[in-house]
DNA sequence: CAGTGGTCTAGACCACGCA
DNA sequence: GCGTGGTCTAGACCACTGT
């Protein structure tokens, strides 16, 4: 008998390699499901799921009559996670430091308002922090609080402990986005970031919902060289 | 009425609504699978598919035997679309144009290799080449290409093709991983992208493997004001 | 309308990892 | 060992969407 080690990785993996080698080309439509699976000798759900996972990564295309077809234009779909900011220090192997730099109500700036998707002004906390790393600058980042989802904000400590932590272990949320770009220092972010204006630095501005509600838009400058990584 | 429109991501968003409402706090153990079944009246698989889901997004954690809990670090896991930059391009309206700067064979350069995790040197194929928006500068990408994989590229016309484009169609990779950091131009890049030295631009350094068989390495030098989006 | 992928079920067995 | 999540099956019905 076939004696096949069944899984639908294993499906995943031979479809795979029929597209890589060009069984099937990119456009080219693929069977049916359940003629896949009576290929394989399998049930078709395990086909289901296998031509799923090869759908999240990009590398096909499905739809109900349509049928499955190899995408012609493939998509790097890669997975980028981005920790809290002291357990990745403290993984690096270095010490963790947090300092906060400034915390005040304030109206909510037009810019702002616009990321958080907001129409009417709400009342919002400004809070700034250095997270440090072998007591050198990490990352500086400017926070925007929404006071009406997470008014306990101001009840917490923030000398003490970060607002990205308080907030991601108490307002979990369940919608987020992130941009990513490079800037050069200013005088003051380079002051803040003990490095030279004019430096090039990655920032990452993040903003969180819950449900339609906003919780927080924080603007992260980090230290000349610092780098995500992703894969696949 | 509840009326019980049953699917798996209804499951889904109820558990969720319950960790966000701290039924079941960061650290607290959920409920065996089939009892949540019994409890929501539909098949375990059904749940099984809910929580996978939840832990894809970083919201909880399983393990065999030891069942499930609510992650106390929850991770911010993001999709980055990575898409083909003549894509990108003409999705914002504006018209691509390419332009060939160079493409010779080179011995390969150390960091290259070890970023390829190859230990034994392979000719390799280098070729420099500039993505144009509406025909300003765009994207400047250096890119090594192994001949060992993908010899037919000293076939493809690079002057009229993108390598991008080509490997993108014809090598399908079956692993990458991604570097994005940010660096200011030197006096040659700021050049080739019509720019200031001294700018701040995003760099996204890029390798792909086929199997164990390296494929490519590409470092692209963003315009600057160029962002990466993501989101979950 | 009819074909194809998407989801659901009930039940079974497997595999990992904690006690 | 044994409890829990992971996978598989065979069959059913649903929901899109191309023709």
């Amino acid at each position: 008998m076939n004696a096949e080690r069944q899984s639908w990785k294993e499906v995943r993996d031979r479809i795979r390699d029929q597209i890589l080698d060009r069984t099937y080309a990119p456009g080219d439509k693929l069977p049916r499901d359940a003629d896949i699976a009576e290929q394989f000798g399998c049930a078709r759900t395990t086909v289901q799921r296998a031509m799923q996972d090869l759908s999240d990564t990009g590398l096909i295309e499905r739809k109900r009559k349509g049928g499955t077809h190899v995408r012609t234009d493939p998509v790097s779909r890669a997975t980028l996670d981005i920790p809290i900011t002291r357990l990745e220090v403290e993984k690096s192997g270095a010490t963790y430091g947090y300092q906060l730099i400034d915390r005040r109500k304030l109206p909510m700036p037009r810019d702002i308002a616009a990321k958080l998707e907001q129409v009417e002004p709400i009342p919002m906390l400004r809070v700034q922090a250095l997270h440090l790393a072998d007591h050198n600058p990490h990352i500086f980042e400017d926070r925007w609080v929404s006071l009406e989802t997470a008014p306990e904000i101001l009840d917490v400590d923030l000398t003490r402990y970060s607002a990205n932590e308080w907030l991601v272990r108490n307002k979990p949320y369940t919608r987020f986005d992130l941009r990513i770009y490079a800037i050069s220092a200013d005088e003051k972010i380079a002051k803040m970031l003990a490095t030279e204006p004019g430096s090039a630095l990655l920032v990452i501005d993040r903003t969180t919902w819950i449900g339609t509600a906003t919780i927080t838009s924080v603007r992260s400058f980090t230290v000349p060289g610092y780098q995500l990584l992703a894969s696949n």
